[in-house]
DNA sequence: CTTAAATATAAAAATTCTTTCATTATTGGT
DNA sequence: ACCAATAATGAAAGAATTTTTATATTTAAG
């Protein structure tokens, strides 16, 4: 929908690293404002509201330390703190006081992509899926339909919430123990017997299923994609 | 309360290192089960619950990404993984199949406590009520009860949802249309049917409701505190 | 105070979902 | 290849939930 990912606020004193993280992440997708200080970031976070905020430690005036302690109750913004190598009392301090995560400096540039992305996607707690497509199939929990190769299938409330669970968390093996548990349903014979409705929408043969699958002696997963 | 802080499950191959962080983990008053191996470890899950995982990616036999993956959904317990040095690829899955953080190694000791303790903390202060009490009443959505004045009811699926609904959201007005949206029922007269249920339960009085009230013209509300 | 619209409620009817059961198929280990 | 354990499945019984119906009650407005 948007052309960036996620717009992130770049906190640091230092022209060099700030420029360089600048880049990097401008180089994956998310758009980037940069602050040199506390006190102008400050200033920004009253105007824009960031998906993010990347934060160095240590920094004449305002340290990160107490940028956040101030901050984070008011914006609802995570921060990734950039801390100096070794200092692991300021790590502590750091998510004490209510940062994200931390990232001990020199850090890859690839680390903070990878840890800007975990952070994104976990407080994204509303990018749940509802709608999918793969291959022949389309699965849709907002109408309660499935349609397989021109196919048309309701899904009742009970698979309806399975499949939420399953479609946000694709590859994970559910046991029947928990799919039950997800649905309040007791006996364990029903879950076979849910699943295998299940496989004659989703799956086009489901006598060997592609999507739907069993593991044998723990229970179930779909695989999409 | 507890002597130990939590219980910890480490696992990995190399028996240096799982002796090493065993140890470490120790001093820092954490109690530490190890295990050699992904089955090793699954077999230990099955019979003790866990405060967090910690978690060889790379070992013989089942991986620890596999591990995460099959188990993840199962047990609620959090999973550090620890990833090689380099491989960002392996570290972008573990985060996927839905590793709660990873270290890369070799990592510092110090570094491994203070994620644990990010972590632990943060699991800790899930705020999504599911057990609340208020007066003589007292509804806990994980037994799917509602204890009045010590009489006790049942309650079902349907109830159980709607109720999840306005306990995270007390005050807020629920239109009949939005709560047939959350629990997939069409017709606004059988919600008029569940709350006239509900209020059987809930209420001291259920002609005169306190705390599931209606408000004419627009929906319903729940009023705790 | 009356009236019309909205809500409440009990009970029955209709529908949907869960469980059971009997049988067959599949899988992994030896 | 065989065995035992696990899983799949169709059909039917059993339960539970949703919807309808019919009647009563409450509310806001004039």
């Amino acid at each position: 929908m948007n052309k960036f990912d996620a717009h992130i606020l770049v906190v640091d004193d230092d022209d060099g690293i700030r420029e360089l993280v600048k880049e990097y992440l401008s180089e994956n997708n998310f758009l980037i404002t940069t602050a040199n200080s506390a006190e102008d970031a400050k200033e920004k976070i009253s105007i824009i509201k960031f998906d993010l905020i990347v934060l160095d430690i240590m920094m004449p005036g305002k340290s990160g330390l107490e940028f956040t302690s101030e901050n984070k109750n008011n914006i609802n913004t995570p921060i990734i703190l950039l801390t100096a190598k070794g200092e692991s009392s300021e790590r502590v301090k750091g998510l004490e006081v209510g940062a994200d995560d931390y990232l001990p400096k020199p850090f890859e540039p690839k680390e903070l992509v990878l840890r800007i992305k975990n952070i994104l996607n976990k407080t994204k707690s509303k990018n749940i899926k509802r709608i999918i497509q793969f291959d022949n199939v389309k699965i849709d929990l907002n109408k309660l339909l499935i349609i397989q190769n021109k196919k048309e299938f309701k899904i009742n409330r009970t698979e309806k919430t399975i499949l939420e669970k399953m479609i946000n968390a694709p590859g994970q093996t559910f046991s029947r123990e928990s799919i039950g548990k997800i649905i309040d349903i007791e006996k364990e014979r029903s879950i076979d017997v849910i699943i295998t409705r299940l496989r004659k929408k989703i799956e086009i043969n489901p006598k060997n299923p592609k999507y739907l699958q069993t593991i044998r002696g723990s229970g179930y997963v779909l695989w999409i994609e």
